[in-house]
Order: C-alpha cells, then sequence, then structure tokens
DNA sequence: CATTACTATTAGATCATGTCTAATAGAAAG
DNA sequence: CTTTCTATTAGACATGATCTAATAGTAATG
C-alpha cells in the first residue's frame, strides 16, 4: 500500500537492479579453467570478481543458470565418477559459448557506453542541486 | 519468425537482457523539465538517451514505471485540466526523487567500475595457462 | 464524411533475472 | 557427536523488460 516510508536505503537507485553481469561472468571463468569446474568452484571464482563483492552471488541462481544455459547450447556438463563425495557435476564451454562470450564482450562495451551518455546527462544540470 | 533453436543472433548475449537505465533516465529527464512531462512527452526525451537507440522504450513499462515511482515518492502528478483531448497526466519530480537522483549517479558510477572489471578480466586470458 | 496518422494511456501475459528460505547429504575436523 | 565445509536442488516471490491488444480523442487528407 504505502510504499511512501520506504527509505532511500532501501531504494532501487543504491542499484539492487542493476547486476546483469553472471552469464559472462561465468563464460568468463570456464574459459580460463580448461578442465572445467563444478558449481561450487565457479562460485568461488566469482568472488575475486568486483561485481561479487559487495555480496556473494547466489548459488541457487547460479546453478539453475547453468542448466539454463546448458540447455542453450553455452555450456556442457558430466558427472564425477572419480569423486568420493555427493556427485559434482563439471561444466565446461562448448564452441558456441566462446562464440557468446565473445559476443557478449561486444555487447558489455556498447552497453558501457550507453551507462557513459546516461551518467554524462545525469551531470549536466547539477548546478541546482543546494540544500 | 519461427520458434527454431534460439541462433547467436537471438541470444542473450547481443545485450537485450541489460537495460536497466529507465529509472534513473525518467529522473534524469524530469529534472531537466521543470514544468513537468507526461508520459508521452518523457518517451520522447527518452529518444533522445543513447540506450534508447535501438529501440524506442518500451511505452506500456514506462507508464507503469511512473505509477510506481509516484507511489514510491519520487515523482507526483496531476491532471492537465486545461487541455482538451484525452487526459494527460502531467508527471514532476518530488524532493526525494531528486535525492534519488543523486544516489542513482554514485550506483553507476560503482556499476560502471565492475563493468570495467568485468571487461578486463573478459579480454585478458586469452592464451593457455599452465596448470 | 471516411480514413489514416498521431497523441495518449491502460491492461494482460510472458520471460529473464535475482534473491529468499529450506532441504538434502557426504566429508573433514574438533 | 557436533560443527563446518562442500555441493546441489526446489519453491516462492519480486523486479523489470517487452509483447499484444484495446481504447479514445485530435488533426489532416482525400
Amino acid at each position: 500500500m504505502s510504499n511512501r516510508k520506504r527509505q532511500l536505503s532501501r531504494c532501487i537507485c543504491t542499484g539492487t537492479s542493476l547486476d546483469r553481469m553472471l552469464r559472462p561472468a561465468i563464460l568468463t571463468v570456464l574459459r580460463d579453467c580448461r578442465r572445467g569446474l563444478h558449481g561450487y568452484g565457479i562460485e568461488q571464482r566469482l568472488e575475486e570478481f568486483q561485481f561479487c563483492r559487495r555480496s556473494s552471488p547466489d548459488f541457487t541462481g547460479l546453478y539453475r543458470l547453468l542448466k539454463k544455459m546448458e540447455a542453450e547450447g553455452l555450456l556442457r556438463s558430466a558427472k564425477n565418477p572419480s569423486d568420493t563425495g555427493p556427485a559434482k557435476r563439471i561444466y565446461s564451454m562448448t564452441v558456441r559459448g566462446k562464440q557468446c562470450l565473445t559476443r557478449w564482450r561486444i555487447s558489455l562495451l556498447n552497453y558501457r557506453d550507453m551507462l557513459d551518455d546516461l551518467l554524462d546527462r545525469m551531470k549536466s544540470n547539477e548546478f541546482e542541486e543546494g540544500q
């Protein structure tokens, strides 16, 4: 009902809706790890990425995305038979996944241009911001 | 257009899921237009923004977002009584909307840093590494 | 007058993504 | 035996983007 009470600290302007980097980041991690990795390992690598610094990537979403990307033909997976312990599913990239990563880079470069354009427009009228 | 297996040209790596700029862009447009604007007018201004160049902003989503942002206290609106023609709803910013815009700028600057970090990692490792 | 284009808004549906809780289960360490 | 770490899955819900469709007045053209 009354959303008016919502504080700025919980507002979307804090950037909570922005992260859209998981797909290209997964592809990057797997490109740099030829032997493949299971979900848990991918998650650990992702923690080094700056966009994961404010909070670890959500593992539920990550595992689900891995399955989806496999269904899309970007990844392949195999059960790891030699391991003891719970079944791990080892993911690695397909050729199509590599093409996809290349395309992602172009898209993200374009995206950065759009972002710069917006940031430029946002600051252009700052003189009226007094207290 | 048929429902074939999704080609690279329709893959998400083209960047179709990236746009998350509508909220700060609306705030920017309204900041630069003191008298307020109705949805249709906002949409026309948005077309100048680079992130809208590849396609016009979706008007359904825009109108819905305007209502939502009003409910959140970022915008206020009033019916335009003097006009002939269909009822226009004139939106303008609240004080809170201005604070929100300021915060958005910080968030987007941080976001750009994350993007740069990811882009750097994407290009960094195209050779083989010893295990 | 009829048609078309433009202005202006709303509703419903679906999809992509993010995030929360919860559950399961083996292994290693104390 | 209990805790912690490793490893995965499921369900639910929220946000946001985008598609179709519908409505309705106004203005210009023929």
